[in-house]
DNA sequence: CATCAATTTAGCTAATAAGCTAAATAATTA
DNA sequence: TAATTATTTAGCTTATTAGCTAAATTGATG
């Protein structure tokens, strides 16, 4: 269950143009995506989601979308993992389906007129 | 269909303690809330939820809330309607419910293998 | 073990955002 | 129409954020 601060955190990474386009990219990417555990790590294709690989679609200098992702991972919005010497990035989809119920269970809340707890934890 | 920069306008409003406590506090109010358009206007309650009684809530000083709410009106979180010399805040339940979809949406469609447009309108 | 590739950290600058008080505006009421 | 209430605007200060370059770190490979 995601806290208030948690939450703040998750919206104000996705309130900023640059990191939001990340986030766009990693879910729709024009590169494969996303580590398989499934198999093994020296199968991992060149193209996957790594942090040089997302820079590149940008104009800003590496270390400034490195500074976002780590706001982003930070958030739990993405998730990144170390294999060899590259990071490989993929989307936190457990924090997606949270916001998701969030939002839905405040809509439905409000509309049955109940006195909805956006967020209970604090 | 909220386009990209109207979403990352909700995020920003959003990812913020003090907007996000507002927000909060329009849905689950320790006042009244909302504006009952099928009532008379001048059977409005004293304590629906104005500008004052929503700043009443914070220590910062009113201009400060004023302008937080002008930022989420904006945004098309909330809604402010005028009525005598007071603005009456509500939630804007139809940007709630584009945002719970719009979640929905990213985790269905990511689930099911498909490259889903987080934002498809730019 | 030297080099290369990928990424992060440090330290800086400029832009943006969040707070304040004082003053202005708008509408109501005495 | 003067006073009161509700809200916004203006203008200021301080804090935060987003960008940069240069340097450091980490891990792989020749």
């Amino acid at each position: 269950m995601l806290d208030m601060d948690k939450k703040i955190q998750i919206f104000k990474a996705l309130g900023n143009e640059t990191r939001f386009k990340i986030f766009k990219n990693i879910f729709t990417g024009g590169y494969a995506c996303s580590i398989d555990d499934t198999k093994p790590k020296d199968d991992l294709i060149a193209q996957a989601t790594c942090v040089t690989s997302i820079a590149e679609q940008f104009d800003f200098a590496l270390p400034t979308i490195s500074r976002h992702l780590k706001e982003m991972k930070d958030a739990d919005i993405i998730i990144m993992k170390k294999s060899k010497n590259k990071i490989y990035i993929e989307p936190n989809i457990e924090t997606m389906k949270e916001i998701a119920e969030c939002f839905t269970k405040l809509v439905k809340e409000y509309e049955e007129g109940a006195v909805y707890q956006f967020d209970n934890t604090k």
